[in-house]
DNA sequence: TGAAAAACGAGAATAGAATATCAATTTCAC
DNA sequence: GTGAAATTGATATTCTATTCTCGTTTTTCA
């Protein structure tokens, strides 16, 4: 059985009300402003039952650590600012994307990842 | 000063040979059909310099080891079979990527990765 | 309230790709 | 052909995100 504690509940927390994805280490930075002295570990093992049971999801970038995010978001993508690290979630998708499919392959899903600039670090240079 | 060697030949031989993108162990084990005995430690300093030089690509992408390709290919993205592992190339893109981006971020580049099952693995299914 | 089960924190251990080391071999310019 | 410089192959080492260990603490529920 799961029982509920101030660690899980601060590391919950902090996932729902981002505005984007989290590495763990920012999840345990964040978490522990509720949670005085909350440990790395336990931020992983939070983070792989609530991935487990699907309230979570583990997002996957090549070039910066593994990110998670609410799993109850819809549909949706990522953009990697190259110059501060951090990743931002994109709304909507592309249409067409299974045209790309040579013929016989089938497609379970798909991934778009976007390179650049955030906002904030354009008008900051 | 490079000097030209049987591996790097041959390593070279592979990549630009090759229909598909390769991981580094990939490569050895086709280079060493043409130079026996050829070591992991060469084929990552060989592709290591390809890459400075721009000769070849260096491919991440989530879940499966870096692949290498030939850089003079055009632009193009990927798909991973998940019964297989392999990667394949897929021909052209998708238009209005930019379109995904919220206003003042700036696109550098992007990524497509299509996940699923290849023509083989579904056949054989 | 008490006892069993689960979770905690700190630090050690793990794993696997990539790099470093180094003696032996190969390449190249002359 | 010769010697300096570069490369090779085997293996040790590094690196770092994640998991494990374990003694302690917290939670749950009768």
């Amino acid at each position: 059985m799961a029982y509920k504690t101030r660690q899980r509940d601060a590391i919950w927390q902090v996932v729902v009300s981002s505005a984007r994805p989290l590495t763990a280490q920012e999840i345990c930075a964040e978490a522990a402003k509720s949670v005085e002295g909350i440990g790395i570990a336990t931020v992983y093992r939070a983070l792989k039952q609530m991935v487990e049971e699907g309230q979570v999801r583990h997002i996957d970038v090549p070039g910066v650590q593994p990110h998670y995010e609410n799993a109850a978001l819809s549909h949706h993508h990522f953009f990697l600012c190259e110059e501060c690290k951090r990743l931002f979630d994109l709304a909507g998708c592309l249409r067409g994307i299974a045209n790309l499919l040579p013929s016989g392959y089938r497609m379970k899903r798909h991934e778009i990842v976007i390179y650049g600039e955030c906002a904030g670090c354009v008008s900051r240079a």
